[in-house]
DNA sequence: GTCAGAATTGACTTTTACGTAAAGGCGATG
DNA sequence: CATCGCCTTTACGTAAAAGTCAATTCTGAC
């Protein structure tokens, strides 16, 4: 496992700009130490871009993806602070059971488009 | 089933608001009928908001969403649109399925989460 | 017919998530 | 030493997806 990662690594690595990156720090998301002014990306950041970049293909906004990350943390110390948690978990575990549904109905759809144009096609005489 | 609903219907129905739908007609996504100047909903246009609800909260992009209900279409006539038109179904297909690891995933990681939370109350002698 | 409540268009504003340009520091290499 | 390539901050710009507001216009109920 590499030390540290530099900023281009990542952004070569997930396909994204330094700017990204950087906007992602300034949000909270990444906390990168420095040696100068320079960001030395640990394996644990690198991981934290793994789990943002996975956010926002499924759409969850910045500060939705905060709190998920919140969540992968420690969990807190306070007994309130722990239910919270757990009912805050819940939620976002249902959210997630929405996608899903959507998802398996919208692949449903897209089966169903293609398997039409298979057909057409076929009537047309082609050989798929 | 109902013959139309009005604007305000389907933003009771789908908690959006007039210049929501409205901006979605101007998309291209929607289109309502009219009676003078007032829009009038069928049936098939309130399943259309669902499609595009649906692909709101799967993080699709209005263009994208509006790629998708394309699909959903009648299939073209032309073998090389039928081509081009299985294609891009294959792609978003793909698409949804990257989605649905990322899902998978991030559900996993959130019930290691609450499970965290779980033992730590525990810990805490706090019956849950 | 009139009057409140709903619907319309059009214009301007806001939020999110970055893009982009300016201006420059730091270390290796020819 | 100069010039790459990579890194930095600061600041303004922008596209997408609506929100908000104003000025009208319908329209259904009384």
């Amino acid at each position: 496992m590499r030390e540290y990662y530099s900023i281009t690594e990542l952004t070569r690595e997930f396909d994204i700009s330094t700017r990204t990156l950087r906007f992602y720090e300034d949000e909270g998301l990444l906390a990168p130490i420095r040696r100068g002014r320079t960001r030395l990306f640990r394996p644990s950041d690198r991981h934290l871009v793994k789990q943002i970049m996975r956010g926002k293909r499924l759409g969850f906004s910045i500060s939705e993806i905060r709190e998920i990350i919140q969540m992968y943390k420690e969990p807190p110390g306070e007994v309130g602070q722990l239910k919270l948690m757990i009912r805050r978990i819940e939620e976002k575990r249902e959210d997630l059971r929405q996608k899903r549904r959507d998802l398996e109905e919208t692949l449903a759809e897209l089966d169903q488009a293609e398997e039409s144009c298979v057909e057409r096609l076929a009537e047309l005489g082609v050989n798929t």
